[in-house]
DNA sequence: GCTTGACCCTGTAGTTGCTACAGGGTGTAG
DNA sequence: CTACACCCTGTAGCAACTACAGGGTCAAGC
């Protein structure tokens, strides 16, 4: 398989593959004699799991150890546990700090009563404290 | 007002103030005897409002449109309006995603059966799918 | 047999929004 | 007078790619 057609079988960019290898995510494949790589059903493999990892918001550090956890199969899942529990968290935090920023930001758009900039209260409200005190 | 008090007085730290100044998103301001940057109210107000705008989670870029808007008090204040209304419907974009990465990454969690690695749930889940399909 | 175009190669620089040095100068308190 | 906190410039680093520049390779069509 050559570098385009894993990529489009991974739904990935063929500089984002060869960035994974200079980061040492996916093995060096073998070569052609043209210098192309030639990439087996194992880098399919590995590539789309970090594929799907990395749609599932696990950073490549994250992906990095799962792949590890991965090759020891004997070993207790307790790790790859751990790690998708705290990725999860982080989600979680991510989505309350989210909600936060789209109630307020509801709220100052809520206010622009679409006069000039001069008495915009999305303009207002973005300005210092004292500023808004003072209107007040 | 020296880069310090500025900093902790709009909770920046001392290097994002000057690198708010090289991209020229803040003035440069007056210099002392000793080559001192020297703040007045002017850079106060600027400074605040880009970090609340920051904090809204707008980009720099977009900081840098609501300065200029905000600068002629006679415009419509339509744009500024647009601008954080494009921005809301981004933030909404991203509660959704991650809302939806939410919920599969609870199901893949919740499938961790606590064995080893070798019949570990998660690490299934992420392999290629023709993996996943011949186990079932 | 020669050109066109799609693919491949390496290496480097850009993106966003900072943050962290390195290697200096300044100002003030004890 | 010396320690220490602060200031200066300039550069390099972070994540996770993306986008060139400047080449080589290969198959199809004329």
């Amino acid at each position: 398989m050559k570098i385009g057609e894993l990529a489009s079988a991974t739904a990935t960019k063929v500089e984002t593959v060869r960035y994974y290898e200079k980061i040492g995510l996916l093995a060096p494949p073998a070569r052609t004699s043209a210098n192309y790589r030639a990439y087996g059903k194992e880098h399919l493999a590995r590539l789309s799991f970090i594929r799907r990892a990395r749609d599932l918001g696990f950073t490549l550090e994250a992906v990095r150890e799962l792949l590890t956890l991965s090759d020891d199969k004997a070993r207790s899942c307790e790790a790859v546990d751990s790690i998708a529990r705290v990725h999860l968290a982080d989600i979680e935090r991510k989505i309350s700090d989210l909600a936060a920023l789209r109630t307020e930001l509801d709220r100052v758009i809520g206010s622009c009563r679409r006069g000039t900039v001069g008495d915009c209260k999305i303009i207002e409200t973005l300005g210092p404290k004292d500023a808004r005190a003072s209107v007040i």
